[in-house]
DNA sequence: AGAGCGTGGTTGAGCGTTCAAGTGACGCAC
DNA sequence: GTGCGTCACTTGAACGCTCAACCACGCTCT
């Protein structure tokens, strides 16, 4: 049993800015999103990710793929949102094990009306502050610690390879 | 109203990483110290930023301010924390007002135990990762971010000014 | 065809977090 | 020194998330 190795100056900066960044952003913009419509932050990234797939829907583990989340977690907001006439659950015609999730006219529609005051929240809570240089520092660096935690995770695949 | 500026590439990138850092960061970090310990990673946090502080305690909102939470979730966490015998409240001697929460021995030594853990998990989860110029790049945009969420955040009084 | 295993998804219980309301204590005005 | 606003914190209820158990289907092997 070593002595661990402890933080040095800037991996404590470093990692105390970010846990702080993971409670204090989240909770802004959940507040934005909140107050504008009743919706999480989470509850957007489900019916963002399923506006931008074909068809406007995903089988449930890819989209819990695609929000980086459990399979229940997502099982339980999408009934949420199902009873708010946003989503729809569908059998998949070929595999009856998989639920396919739906974003429906109402969704997309509401999605819409939000959109434009999120990415604003975005942008002055987290975008603004930096500069280009500093937005493509961040994207490459925060890309590098993603594939730490999940080697194969969608977001890697999106700018490498198209399959 | 016009037309929202959209997010281009990098814009895009560095805020979708960010968002599947923040869901999977944590999750990872909790995960160990739940094994390990029973413990959160804001249990961790709080317990760590007490031991920490000058007599190893620290009034309730100050510790609210360096774990970025609110009061109200502090003092939750305290009470349960304090049936375990890690930490205890007393009365601040001079405002009745404050409450002050105190790490305690038990505590000390619990939070001694888990430490060599944690900070491993850190690293493997995170720091390992990134070369010195990322982690140092991601520190100076970490803060940048962060005074953007609260201009008078305790982290950019620490390397900055004395007093 | 049937057994066994892995996959995809749901559910309910327990716990943690948030939100709004409430309780004292301080401090300033007069 | 009385009243009133603010500050520091606590509490309880509502809501959200996590975890473990479960079910149904498909696939493979025999």
């Amino acid at each position: 049993m070593t002595e661990p190795r402890w933080l040095n100056a800037d991996e404590r900066r470093a990692w105390l800015a970010l846990l702080s960044i993971n409670t204090l952003l989240p909770a802004a913009l959940d507040n934005q999103l909140h107050t504008a419509g009743k919706v999480s932050l989470f509850d957007y990234n489900v019916m963002a990710m399923l506006s931008e797939a074909e068809g406007r829907f995903l089988p449930m583990s890819q989209l819990a793929a695609r929000t980086s989340s459990s399979l229940s977690r997502l099982s339980h907001v999408v009934s949420k949102l199902e009873k708010r006439g946003w989503l729809e659950r569908r059998p998949h015609p070929r595999d009856a094990r998989v639920t396919t999730a739906h974003l429906s006219d109402v969704g997309m529609a509401t999605l819409e009306a939000l959109a434009p005051g999120h990415v604003e929240a975005v942008r002055t809570k987290f975008l603004d502050a930096l500069t280009d240089r500093d937005v493509n520092d961040l994207a490459r660096i925060g890309e590098k610690i993603v594939a730490r935690l999940d080697d194969d995770h969608w977001i890697l695949r999106e700018t490498e390879n198209g399959q």
